[in-house]
DNA sequence: ATACATGCAAAACATTTGCATAAGA
DNA sequence: TCTTATGCAAATGTTTTGCATGTAT
């Protein structure tokens, strides 16, 4: 398992890479990601930037946001309700399982998951680049309430 | 299997039910999502209704759709950046395969899918309510172009 | 020095809402 | 008749864009 540090100067070198200039905005809202464990909305990381960093615009975060997406150093989950939330821990296609009371989103264990994309895939003579699988429930916290 | 006009008569019937009436915009929206098997957008429901009902407007099919949804009869499939699609021929949770070139959705079969929701509710405490599974690639036919 | 990034404000989008009018039951 | 639905326009909320200024390299 790699260090946030480590993983901090991946996504900074693959910038680099791409020719990108690295900003503190962009280190900050980098940090941001790898240090939270929520999932993040837009919003969320642009509060959390603005305390060590409060100049920052919101548009800054978006554009930063956007690149990351770009070069898969982040996940975005896509939510029907438009308030998308973002993974920089596991930028790569994995289930989430999210509470529809209080929102709280983890990331469950499934063995299966590859065999299933296998399987539609060869039934369907698609090239399956990418996946997506969300469960909806309540979790153990909210039932008791 | 039943026929188009069995649901389209089983949704009107729960509409009823739910105290809502009858309009000719409603029950073209509700033809528009029987009569199509490419998982429409608002927009296309919207230009679709239009070519028989010029009149209608965008903020009922709104409405409708939401009405729909909330009565089951419709699934609402999300996409990340905001154009969310719609199938109103298989309303309860189920996997797509969505072509990221040409956009085309279709319907896998995959067996194991059951088994996969049981694993995670067990596993994580969670009551599982719905689920969300979306395969993301190219279809045979853009494959070849 | 010279691109590129930032921050602001305006624009662009999709969706929702308020309200007067139309129309189902 | 009486309540709900429609259609318009305005409002909302989110994301993008244009541009002058600032800054990393």
């Amino acid at each position: 398992m790699k260090s946030s540090q480590d993983r901090l100067n991946d996504i900074v070198d693959k910038l680099r890479e791409n020719g990108c200039r690295i900003t503190p905005q962009r280190v900050a809202i980098i940090k941001t990601f790898l240090q939270s464990d929520e999932h993040p909305s837009i919003e969320r990381v642009y509060e959390q930037v603005k305390v060590n960093f409060p100049t920052t615009s919101l548009a800054t975060v978006y554009k930063t946001v956007n690149l990351l997406k770009e070069i898969d150093e982040i996940l975005e989950i896509g939510f029907a309700d438009g308030r998308n939330r973002y993974d920089g821990n596991k930028p790569y296609p994995h289930p989430h399982l999210i509470c529809t009371k209080c929102k709280a989103i983890m990331d469950p264990d499934i063995s299966l998951l590859d065999q299933l994309t296998t399987e539609v895939a060869q039934a369907s003579g698609y090239r399956i680049l990418s996946h997506q699988l969300e469960f909806f429930g309540i979790c153990p916290d909210c039932q008791k309430k």
